[in-house]
DNA sequence: ATGAAAGCGCTAACAC
DNA sequence: GTGTTAGCGCTTTCAT
């Protein structure tokens, strides 16, 4: 490291000025000055100082991401996805996780790292609108995920409501009746799973059917072992669901686990849909069925809409918040449909199926 | 944005230099003179310029973190983990991925963004040693994982050989004489499961028994596809093995997975061992024993080492290359063990365990 | 088409 | 204890 503008422009005999110009690849350059500039830099070898340029510039080619949990395979999917999209417009991309925990939400959604970051990408669970008001400074920021906000920020969601209610009109497809909810923290529309609950709320009551209070478990987080614990809780005490609406695929699985444990089939005694569509659902004992978000729109849309913003900065009047809601799908597979067909026999003298769990 | 050590300077009526003193934490300014510096920065809301600082002190308290696949869950939480260990060094990690691609891996290794980070953290798949040694330049550099390279480079990685002979010894206790492994590319020392399948190998033979080449199951990468895919194929081919031994957790997840719809029991027909211990395999239908590489101890050695090469950097002669060998354990679980014992009646009338799968 | 010089925001030397 | 100044590597007027 070390090598400067200045020490090609030695090199090459010209000044420092028409270095930049081939770097930056200005088009008034005589093609004589060009090569003999770029041959200077190869025998170098000259990298430019992103450091320098952008304090310069006033930019940095680095975006951040934030995200509740790296660990829950939804948000390592779509920070693959936003890394890859933010490289296409040649941006690098910073990551954070914010344990879902508010002050981590509020202190990132301040100017924490500001002047490193051109902007910011932040999928909040706990954040409130009064902590993105409270936002007085720092680059621009464009939101993902179900939280909604009165606050005047580009968000990035596919519409919840409808996806549950179209995963709960799926289970009430298939002549289910009693579907419980797993993922609700409490009744309140400032709770994380607010929409998806209430599409639940609403497919039952539109089909007539009674939303009971009491098929609704509560989870602290929304992984795997919030599931497990909900799913145990709910049976024990004494309730009897034929299908389970998760808040995400995570929560399904831990409930799945739950289930198998105790002897219940999945999907015949009681069918289950996640939410996320991780790649994980796919190899399950029993795959599972799931709204699939289209996380790389969301990734892409999600870079595109703030490097606009920064594109924008300044601009007067600040363009108008916008809601922006990519596409989603209901991906059906065994944890509601079944087993499509018998097993093929295993070769050779392999014994059948044997009998069951236990 | 656009608050200058200047702008705060001139509201408090003092120097540029007072202020960075204060900013810095300089011992010696008095306190009526912090405390009305103090004042003109929280009235102004001044943020450091990190760009600008460190372009003079020449470094940017950001590391890169370069992992093969974020969908993994392994490297995601990993890269959770290293996020973690930065942020106590109050080090910001920057995240990219070469979808174990060498070339990707090459461009990474080489002073891709060099100039922004500080050093970089990369986890290899494919990279050869002569592409390390071609490493010209660039900022200092720790590699992770169980590829092995003759370059003067920090390695961090648990002992590969000794985990997988373990996994092997705890299947041949079990009775197992069967053992196929799968993940393995080829047969050469150069492919990515050399190591593991070296271990495999071992164990059996210290046992007497025979290592058979038709028990390896080629995949072409290393997630739960690409073990179904193996085991499929394996199966289809005539081979009965008794048990399998995976690359990694996901393959073994994958190979379950059609073991399952194959009408195959695990553990009674194959028992499974995986490698990773990633947070899926204990909530599987049938929970996965596995190796678990200590990864918080992974995360904080490779962010610690990382450090220290920075810390030192042009240290003349520069500190040998260290080999460090993080911990690792056997977690037994059902997919070997079994389940422990009879499930729990379901409350109410439910009725009792299906019969099973199919 | 190319060069000279200023300055982005900060810290390190060196005054006072 | 505090102020002055130079310069990190780059881009950008403004000259030439």
């Amino acid at each position: 490291m070390g090598v400067s503008l200045k020490d090609v422009a030695l090199r090459a005999g010209v000044s420092v000025k028409t270095v930049s110009n081939v770097v930056n690849h200005y088009p008034h350059v005589t093609p004589a000055t060009r090569a003999r500039v770029q041959h200077a830099i190869d025998e170098l070898g000259y990298r430019p100082n992103l450091m320098a340029r952008h304090l310069r510039k006033g930019r940095t080619g680095i975006i951040a991401l934030a995200v509740p949990e790296l660990g829950n395979p939804y948000f390592a999917e779509v920070a693959g996805a936003v890394i890859d999209a933010a490289a296409r417009h040649e941006q690098t991309v910073l990551l954070d996780h914010t344990a879902g925990l508010r002050e981590k939400e509020a202190l990132v959604s301040q100017g924490f790292r500001a002047h490193v970051i051109d902007g910011l990408i932040l999928s909040p669970i706990q954040l409130e609108s009064e902590d993105l008001l409270a936002r007085t400074a720092g680059p621009p920021m464009v939101l993902l995920g179900e939280r909604e906000y009165d606050a005047p920020y580009d968000h990035i969601a596919i519409d919840n409501v409808a996806a549950a209610r179209a995963a709960v009109r799926h289970l009430l497809d298939l002549g289910r009746s009693r579907i419980a909810f797993l993922g609700a923290r409490e009744e309140s529309a400032r709770q994380p799973a607010h929409l998806r609950l209430s599409g639940w709320r609403q497919e039952i009551a539109a089909s007539g059917g009674l939303a009971r209070d009491a098929l609704v478990a509560a989870t602290d987080g929304f992984d795997r072992r919030d599931g497990a614990v909900a799913m145990a809780a709910l049976l024990d005490r004494g309730e009897r669901p034929d299908a389970v609406f998760a808040y995400n695929d995570l929560v399904a699985l831990g409930a799945m686990r739950v289930l198998s444990e105790r002897g219940l089939r999945v999907p015949e005694d009681i069918a289950v849909v996640g939410f996320d569509d991780v790649e994980e659902g796919r190899y399950a004992a029993v795959s599972l069925t799931t709204v699939a978000p289209d996380k790389h729109a969301i990734a892409r849309l999600a870079v595109d809409c703030l490097l606009e913003r920064i594109g924008a900065a300044g601009a007067d009047p600040a363009p108008p918040p916008r809601r922006i809601r990519p596409g989603h799908r209901l991906v059906i597979r065994e944890s509601t449909a079944g087993r499509p067909s018998r097993p093929r026999p295993p070769p050779g003298s392999w014994s059948g199926p044997g009998p069951g769990p236990g």
